[in-house]
DNA sequence: GTTATGACTTCAC
DNA sequence: CGTGAAGCCATAA
C-alpha cells in the first residue's frame, strides 16, 4: 500500500472524477423528466458546478447513451447558444417527443417535469 | 501567470 | 417579467 497522500482537503471531486459523477447522475434521469444543470451538479457533489455540467455535455460523443437532452437550465427551457450548432433545437425536439410540452415562450413547467430526486 | 468566453445560477433593480 | 452584475469552474489563447 502506497504511503498516505499528503492532503486531500476537497470533498468535491474534480477532473475525470467529476465527469464520471456527472455522467452517472444524468444517466439516472428517467424518460420524460428533466433536471437542471445546477441540480445535476449538486447531485454529483459539485455545488456551483452548473457550468461544468454544460462543458461535460458538450464533450460527449454524438453516439453517447447518456440522455443529455434531459438537462435544462433553471428557467425551465433549453439553453440556446450558437456554439451548439443546432444541437439545442434537437434537444427541444427530443424532449417534446418524450412528452415535455413547451409553451409559446419556448419554456415548459419546470415544477411539473423536474426530476424529483 | 492573466484574460476572455461559455449547454449556468442567483440576486438586485 | 426583462436586464444587468457577480459568482462559479474549466478551457483556450
Amino acid at each position: 500500500m502506497p504511503p498516505k497522500r499528503k492532503l486531500i482537503h476537497t470533498a468535491r471531486p474534480r477532473g475525470d472524477n467529476a465527469v464520471a459523477a456527472i455522467c452517472a447522475v444524468v444517466r439516472r434521469i428517467p424518460e420524460g423528466w428533466v433536471a437542471t444543470y445546477g441540480q445535476v451538479a449538486a447531485m454529483a457533489g459539485l455545488p456551483g458546478g452548473a457550468r461544468l455540467v454544460g462543458h461535460v455535455l458538450q464533450d460527449l460523443s454524438p453516439a453517447t447513451d447518456i440522455p443529455w437532452h434531459r438537462v435544462v437550465n433553471a428557467n425551465g427551457g433549453v439553453s440556446y447558444s450558437p456554439s451548439r450548432h443546432g444541437g439545442d433545437a434537437l434537444q427541444r425536439r427530443l424532449l417534446e417527443k418524450e412528452g415535455v410540452e413547451f409553451d409559446d415562450k419556448d419554456r415548459f413547467n419546470l415544477e411539473r417535469f423536474r426530476w424529483p430526486e
